[in-house]
DNA sequence: ATCAAAACAAGAGCAGTGCTCTCTCAAAAG
DNA sequence: CTTTTGAGAGAGCACTGCTCTTGTTTTGAT
């Protein structure tokens, strides 16, 4: 048929729209920090603000959406930077990983305070947002299972783990690295809670005047993460 | 003199009010989150709103008191809690630390976001802050130091550590911890960094549907962490 | 081509916010 | 006893999120 659309031009206008809405308002987030105005993201748009409602039933649903954008956005990044690096190279796609979140984060620490931040008082995390948060942590999981098919995890008994943590590390690496023993998975999930811990630390200000030489010390904590976990 | 009075007793009817005035504002703040009604707390003193500026400069003056007396709280709980450990008991010490951090931000996790989430827009610490940010650090300083002066930290050459992370974890350790070898400093930061890590995730939501045994799997990567750093 | 339905934007309005200013009154200071 | 000071009340300003109504435009089917 003849001007048959995928999609209407009706709809496509939408998005962009949308899209729009989104944009100034991660503008807006970058100046003005979390209280973020609808009726200040309406008049940069040269719009009243009650048309804002046509895109988002609230406030929190573009702060959802945003927040959504911005987990995609970290992990496309982190799977961009660790592609880029020699799939021999362990430490160095680990280090690829680490840098990627942190120059992420330092490039837009409002964005960072969005998803990794105290959490919105009534904020409920949607189904897809899970999906989107996964990818980075993806990353590290492939990593050190590309470490055990390949036996290059230190040999030796593993530490013990007691079975309430078994249970659940296994879970979390059922999936995605299922050839990793409980222990490393186990050191590799606290050594993803270091890295944000260190990037928190760093753009939450917890590290004024304690850390002046802020890449260096981040670099040699991670790498130590790595030998910690055994890649 | 007679009647004469270290503090007028005007003064001391003033320190009440203000202290119920935080009071109100931490009960708001457990139940509506940070976005904290000025409003809403003079109404549940029973007074008009105007009246709240006798005693607060501004809504961020108020919170920034809050702030302070988190740090303390928070500061308080820790010495109290690692005192009354043995003090040769270094790995009991170190977990009874990580257990009264935790215990206090599960209790009030509003108030730990307010010290460990994203800071306030505008906010910047003011100087008597830190003081009282840094009391639940100076626990561990004192424990690695104790550790070294009694000869148990684990044996051979220290691992070496950059000159510009040395620098760093030098000035952090200088008064506190002067015996501790650099590496050994630096990896009780990077311990300190997980333990904060690991409760930010668990306070903020970042390990719902990942970890369900909480206690057990906390206590386990903090034992790890004790093991990491040596004591 | 016509026409009803749907989508859209505008504007007014409501309840709430932080904060300022003025006014009044009671209590402390001299 | 007078004067100064501090406290609370109240009105008001500019702003917020959100709702509802009112015209206007676009769409899709007749």
């Amino acid at each position: 048929m003849y001007g048959m659309k995928a999609t209407g031009i009706r709809a496509r206008v939408r998005a962009e729209m949308t899209e729009e809405i989104k944009a100034i308002a991660r503008r807006h987030l970058a100046t003005d920090g979390a209280n973020l105005s609808l009726r200040a993201v309406a008049r940069d748009l040269g719009v009243v603000s009650s048309a804002i409602y046509r895109y988002f039933a609230s406030r929190d649903d573009l702060l959802t959406a945003l927040i959504l954008d911005a987990y995609n956005s970290l992990g496309q990044t982190v799977e961009d930077r660790e592609r880029a690096v020699g799939r021999d190279d362990l430490t160095g796609r680990w280090m690829a990983v680490c840098d990627a979140v942190r120059g992420w984060a330092l490039e837009r620490p409002h964005e960072y305070a969005l998803i990794y931040g105290s959490p919105v008082p009534g904020y409920q995390a949607p189904a897809d947002t899970v999906a989107a948060a996964t990818r980075a942590v993806t990353v590290l999981g492939t990593i050190i299972q590309d470490a055990a098919v390949a036996r290059r995890l230190p040999p030796g008994p593993p530490e013990p783990v007691p079975d309430a943590v078994a249970e659940d590390v296994r879970r979390a690496g059922a999936v995605i690295a299922p050839d990793v023993p409980d222990a490393v998975t186990a050191r590799a999930l606290s050594a993803w809670v270091t890295l944000f811990g260190l990037i928190s630390f760093e753009v939450f200000g917890q590290l004024n005047n304690v850390v002046e030489h802020r890449d260096e010390f981040f670099e040699h904590q991670m790498r130590a993460q790595a030998r910690f976990v055994g890649i």
